[in-house]
DNA sequence: CCTAGTGTACTATTTAAATATAACAGTAGT
DNA sequence: ACTACTGTTATATTTAAATAGTACACTAGG
């Protein structure tokens, strides 16, 4: 894993996992690696992982048991709840962003929806490179 | 000015100057308030200040003169890039995140769609409190 | 009981950002 | 020359994030 030195690691450690949750790559109820391993796998100190796993059970999104390990929920509301969080937090920064730019509402969707065009083009290209 | 824990705060005035640049709130060849008198504005030390001139300067977006003061660029190109440049920011940002919680182009522009809607909702709302 | 694996707590250190303070250096108007 | 404004540089201190290392506490399995 690679990290931004901008943004804290263990903001960026806590996005990856409830991202991971969101798309099923770490199911409910699963065990997750006990802060040792995770810390040894994404090179970084045990304390920065554990403050993790303390975040995200302050949130609802593990259920962490003393000596025995840490477990995703098996609520789905929370799930969705911090997927719907992520999306608006997304959506507020993007469109704030873009007006402190001068943009109007439509000048936004235009705008997303040339960019998601030139996207699509790279895509394209890469997938055919014959 | 009010600043985000998260983010470095030379960073955030660093945005604020190229929004009002960007805005037309100041002017191509504007005199930017003198370092001191900017720390004094923000409530923030005037090495900080510096800092954010300097990294403007690399960019090319003020002249600094020794002993006279900071200017804004008469190069409008410069102001476009940086337009541009703050613009993809944003939707590279946006993109990414949202494809991370599993979401197709169609599904973020029909998120995007959705959200404005609310938002119109609230602003009509607010012009017409009677 | 013992051991291996787990979370938890504590102290010390490093690093980058921000602050506080002071000094230095160039420019313009008097 | 003097003064008041400008940018620039330097040193020391504070704070939060991250690291390093150690110890403690709980659980399960043999």
């Amino acid at each position: 894993m690679e990290f931004d030195a901008r943004v804290p690691i263990y903001l960026q450690i806590i996005d990856k996992i409830q991202r991971d949750i969101i798309l099923g790559r770490l199911k409910e109820g699963e065990k997750l690696p006990s802060v040792r391993l995770m810390a040894l796998d994404l090179k970084v100190n045990v304390n920065t992982v554990q403050r993790v796993y303390q975040e995200l059970e302050r949130e609802g999104v593990i259920i962490t048991q003393r000596g025995i390990g840490s477990f995703i929920t098996e609520d789905e509301e929370i799930i969705k709840k911090i997927r719907q969080q992520m999306a608006d937090e997304l959506l507020k920064n993007f469109l704030e962003g873009m007006k402190g730019l001068g943009m109007s509402f439509a000048d936004i969707v235009k705008c997303l929806k040339d960019y998601i065009s030139e996207e699509e083009k790279k895509d394209a290209a890469n997938k055919r490179p014959d």
